[in-house]
RNA sequence: CGCGGGGUAGAGCAGUCUGGUAGCUCGUCGGGCUCAUAACCCGAAGGUCGGUGGUUCAAAUCCAUCCCCCGCAA
């Protein structure tokens, strides 16, 4: 069988790999080399390096706009994951088994572009990849199969994204196994919706649950990050980057009153308490807050 | 040439503007106190101040250049 795979970044390339295993892969589809980084250099996406890595030709097209009878996109499936653009219907009715789509949730739950982080902060015990028929409409297609992760209670981003890498890998090497299963449509009264998220998504607010506060920056970091504005008794605040912490079940006084602790910067919150153990300053690299507290002054409150 | 922050003892920082004996907190080591301790007291070791060149009687500090680290924007 012959397949296209569209994707970009690092969380698709297992997939890219479960489907050479299984199948011819033709074309691999990703973004163009972008500048990124310090000093605006040109970076490849990781799935280009997969590809050559592979020996598998890969076309980064700035645009697939009227690219639908480009022969680079003749399959029998084309399988995209996290490519970064939406496909025109003309292309979607091109291969003969159709494009299917891998998406990081149990659809419907967190449709969207941010459903690793949605999982983690609302506190899912169990999430998962979806493969799915892809129509127009927000990963609103029918859904072939599920396959199921369950969330460790302190589970963090990167720990999740990885295992969601090989969970996608596996969810589309037992797809493969029978292309022309038929597919399910989603509940769409179950809809859910997670957004791209932007930097001000991540700003900590000391009023919520502490509970709340624990995932919320297990599951931005460390993109886009939780943040903080550290006040100080004397002198401009900072902006602290929040790393790491935890909730404890103790009284800290009114939401956003900063104590010192000999392994955290403890604030507190709406109810209980949120336990700040790794931070960064400006400028600075990631410190525990035992090495922050040593070097610098503690902030009187956080928010 | 996208914008900005930083490199000083094992760790985290001050000192740099205004050149003139290398400092603070913690850790480490030794000793003391204690039933005991991450507590407290006394003492010690540990740094070519990122590299190179320049200015100067004198450079962590001023100038030039290079290397490395971090954040923003994309």
């Amino acid at each position: 069988m012959d397949t296209v795979f569209m994707g970009t970044p690092e969380i698709a390339v297992p997939a890219l790999r479960a489907l050479a295993a299984a199948t011819t892969v033709r074309q691999v589809v990703t973004q163009p080399d972008r500048p990124a980084g310090r000093g605006n250099k040109l970076h490849p996406p990781a799935m280009k390096l997969a590809a050559q890595e592979l020996g598998i030709p890969v076309w980064q097209p700035e645009s697939l706009k009227g690219a639908e009878d480009d022969k680079r996109l003749r399959a029998d499936i084309i399988v995209v994951m996290a490519y970064g653009a939406l496909l025109r219907q003309p292309l979607l009715d091109r291969p003969r088994l159709g494009c299917v789509n891998l998406h990081a949730s149990l659809l419907p739950r967190w449709r969207g572009a941010s459903p690793l982080q949605a999982a983690i902060r609302a506190g899912d015990p169990v999430t998962g990849v979806s493969v799915m028929r892809m129509v127009r409409g927000l990963d609103a297609g029918p859904v072939f199969l599920r396959r199921e992760l369950p969330l460790h209670p302190r589970v963090t981003l990167p720990e999740l994204h990885d295992a969601m890498a090989i969970c996608a890998a596996e969810a589309l090497t037992e797809f493969l196994r029978d292309p022309s299963r038929p597919a399910v449509p989603q509940d769409e009264g179950a809809v859910t919706i997670c957004r791209k998220l932007v930097d001000n998504d991540g700003q900590l607010d000391f009023t919520r649950d502490a509970l709340e506060l624990d995932r919320w920056v297990r599951a931005y970091v460390p993109a886009p990050g939780c943040w903080a504005m550290a006040h100080y008794a004397t002198g401009e605040p900072l902006r602290l980057r929040v790393l790491a912490g935890e909730a404890r079940d103790v009284d800290a006084g009114t939401a956003g009153s900063a104590h010192v602790l000999a392994d955290a910067l403890l604030v507190g919150c709406g109810r209980g308490a949120f336990a700040i153990t790794r931070l960064q300053l400006p400028g600075g690299k990631p410190l525990s807050a035992a090495d922050f507290l040593r070097g610098h002054r503690a902030p009187v409150r956080l928010g």
